[in-house]
DNA sequence: CTGAAAGCGCTTACAG
DNA sequence: CTGAAAGCGCTTACAG
C-alpha cells in the first residue's frame, strides 16, 4: 500500500483518515492506491494505536419487541450515517445480564454505549460507569447519565384519564413483567404508578386485585387478562402498559366472547405498528426517533469529550407523545350509579 | 497484570486464552489476579496479534420486521453463549449495500459472516467472498455458501393449494417488494413462482393484474389490497407472500367494509406472533431457529477451517414448514359455476 | 512449564 | 509537508 503510493505508513495513515497535514496531491495519489488495492485500514491495528474504536456498543433486553426494534432502528441508522460500527449486545435474561457485566467484555472495545431500557442492578450500573467511556439511556433515565425518553408517568396518567373521563370507574392495569422476575422495568414502575395517581386523583382507590402481571408480550397480556376475567370482580376498562400487552387482552377478550370497547375498554401504549390494525386506542410515542436522538447524542458527547473536562449537566431529552383515539375505548356499558357524585 | 501474578505476559496470555500448557497453580494465580484487577485482554490487541477476532458481523435489510428480529435473536443467542460479539449491519435500502460493500469495512474486522436474506448484487456477492471468511446465508440460498432456509416454493404452494382446495379460483398474490424497487428478495421471486406454480397445476392460468406489489409491511399490505379492490375482477382470495402484508390486506379490507373470510379468503406465511391474534391462516416457519441453526453452523465451521481444506459440499439447511389452518380462510361465498368440472 | 523477543498493522509525537 | 521510530497490548514460535 504504502509502496504503491511510494510513501511511509505515516503518510497513507495521515491521508486516509484526515488527521495531520499532506499536501493535496500527495493525497490523491494515496487515495488513489486505496482504491485500486480496495484497501481498508485494519480496525484492529488503528484501534491499538489510536485507541478510538469507531464502535459502539447497543445493549438490549429484547429485540423482538417493537419499541426496541424500532429504537435499534434509529440508532443505526445514524451511527452507520456516521461511520460508526454497532455492537449489539442482546441480554434477555437477568442471568445474561449478570455474566455481562462481571466480564465487562466493552471495556477497550467500543468509544461509547447506548443502553436501551435495560432493567440493571446497582452492579451493573458500576460496572458500565467504570468504563469511564460515553453512555447515553433510552427509555429510562440513569442517574447522571444523558437520556432520552417520554414521561411515562404522564403517559399512563393520560391514558387511565381518557378512561376516566369516559366514565370509567373500575381500570385494571396490565403489566409487563412477570411476577416472579427478580427485577422490574423502570418504565413498568413508572406506568404504574402513574396509573395509581391518575386513579387516586379522582378518588378511585387503586385495588391490588385490579393490578395483574402475566409477562412480556403478547401472552403476557393474554395471560394477565384471563387472570382477569376470572376475578371476582369484572373491570369496565384496561390500561396495558404497552400496545403487545393490550393486544393479547383483546385476543383473550375475543376468545372470552366479551366484546370491546362494549364490554370493556382497552388502552396501550406506544402505538405499535399493529395498533391501527386492531383499531387499538393508545398513547403513541416514536421509537425510532428515539433512537435517532440517542445516537445523535452520543456522537456529539464523543465529539466534544476530547480530552476537555466532562460536561457540566447530563442533557435529558424527554420527548413527546400522544392520545391516539381509536375503537378500543369507549363509556362503559352501565354506570354504576351508587358511586354517588350526580351532576348538579 | 502480569506484575501481579509475578509471571511474564506470554504466560498471562496462556493462562487466560487456554492455549498452551500453564502449570495449573500459576493459572490459577493468574486467573485470581485478572479477577481481582477485573482484566481483559484488550480484543484490539488480540485480534492484531492472533488474527481472530472473535466477532461475527450480521448483515440484515430489516430489523422491525418480525422475521428478522426473530432471526436474529436467534443468532445473537447462540453468539453470546459461544463468547462471540455481533456486529450489526442494518442495509435497509440498495444505496445502504452499495456503500457498504463498496468500503467493506468488514476486511480483517470479523471471523465470519451471516448474511439475512440479503438482496445482494453479483458486485455484492463477489465483494463478501473477497474477504475470504465462513458466510452462512439465511432465509436464502447463496450459491456454493452454505444455508438455512426453507423450501420458499413449496410453502406458497402449500398456501394457494389450500386456497384451491376450498374451492377458489381467482385467488390473488400479493408481494412485498414496491414496484419500482431495484432489486427483489429471492424469497418473493420463490414464493411468486410457487403461487404461479399452484394454479397451473390446476389449470387456473396466473393473471398479471391479480399479482400485486404494494411495497413492504403492513402498509404496503394494505396498499396491495386497495389496488386489488379498486380493480375490475375481484378475487376470492389472497396469497400474501408474508403475514405482515396478510395483515395489511386484512386491515384494508376491514376498512372497505369487506368481511373475510366471508368475502374473501387470505392467508399468509411466517406464524409472525400477531397470526394468531388476527386469526390469520398462515404457512408458519420457526425464524429463531433458523437463526440458531444459521450461528451454530458457522462456529462449526469456524472451528474446522483452522488451516484445514476447504470442505466439500457446504452444508444446507431446510426447516420444515407448517400449514396452520385458522379463521381467515374458507371456502369461496358463491361457486363460479362456469368453470365446469362436475364431480362424478 | 515459562520467558525473551519478534511481530501483528497501524498512529503519533518528534525531527527535519 | 514527510519520514523514521517508538509504541499500542497482546500472541506465538523459539529456546531453555
Amino acid at each position: 500500500m504504502a509502496a504503491l503510493a511510494g510513501v511511509s505508513s505515516a503518510t497513507v495513515s495521515r491521508s486516509l483518515s484526515g488527521q495531520g497535514n499532506v499536501a493535496a496531491r500527495t493525497r490523491e495519489r494515496v487515495r488513489d492506491a486505496a482504491r485500486t488495492l480496495s484497501y481498508v485500514p485494519s480496525p484492529y491495528a488503528v484501534g491499538l494505536a489510536s485507541g478510538r474504536t469507531r464502535t459502539i456498543a447497543v445493549v438490549v433486553p429484547f429485540l423482538t419487541r417493537w419499541y426496541f426494534s424500532s429504537v435499534v432502528s434509529g440508532v443505526t441508522e445514524v451511527l452507520e450515517a456516521a461511520g460508526y460500527d454497532v455492537l449489539l449486545y442482546h441480554l434477555g435474561s437477568a442471568a445474561d445480564r449478570d455474566r455481562f457485566f462481571a466480564r465487562m467484555p466493552l471495556a477497550r472495545r467500543v468509544d461509547g454505549v447506548l443502553s436501551l431500557s435495560m432493567p440493571l442492578t446497582d452492579d451493573h450500573t458500576l460496572a458500565l460507569r467504570a468504563l469511564d467511556i460515553p453512555i447515553v439511556s433510552v427509555g429510562s433515565r440513569m442517574a447522571g447519565l444523558p437520556s432520552v425518553c417520554i414521561d411515562e408517568v404522564a403517559v399512563a396518567q393520560t391514558a387511565v384519564n381518557h378512561l376516566i373521563h369516559l366514565g370509567h370507574e373500575r381500570i385494571a392495569f396490565i403489566g409487563g413483567v412477570p411476577d416472579d422476575a427478580d427485577f422490574g422495568f423502570v418504565s413498568s414502575e413508572l406506568r404504574l404508578r402513574g396509573y395509581r395517581l391518575a386513579l387516586t386523583s379522582v378518588d378511585h382507590k387503586p385495588r391490588a386485585a385490579q393490578e395483574v402481571f402475566g409477562g412480556y408480550g403478547i401472552d403476557g397480556g393474554a395471560a394477565a387478562m384471563a387472570r382477569l376475567l376470572s376475578g371476582a370482580e369484572l373491570p369496565t376498562a384496561v390500561f396495558a402498559e404497552y400496545d403487545e400487552l393490550a393486544i393479547g387482552a383483546l385476543w383473550s377478550l375475543r376468545r372470552a366472547g366479551l366484546a370491546v370497547p362494549h364490554d370493556i375498554s382497552v388502552v396501550g401504549v406506544d402505538d405499535h405498528e399493529m395498533a391501527k390494525v386492531l383499531d387499538l386506542t393508545t398513547v403513541g410515542q416514536d421509537a425510532a426517533s428515539q433512537g435517532v436522538l440517542a445516537a445523535t447524542l452520543l456522537l456529539q458527547t464523543l465529539n466534544t469529550n476530547q480530552g476537555e473536562p466532562p460536561e457540566e449537566a447530563p442533557a435529558d431529552v424527554m420527548l413527546p407523545t400522544e392520545l391516539i383515539l381509536r375503537g378500543t375505548t369507549a363509556p362503559p356499558r352501565r354506570r354504576i350509579t351508587d358511586a354517588g357524585g350526580a351532576a348538579p
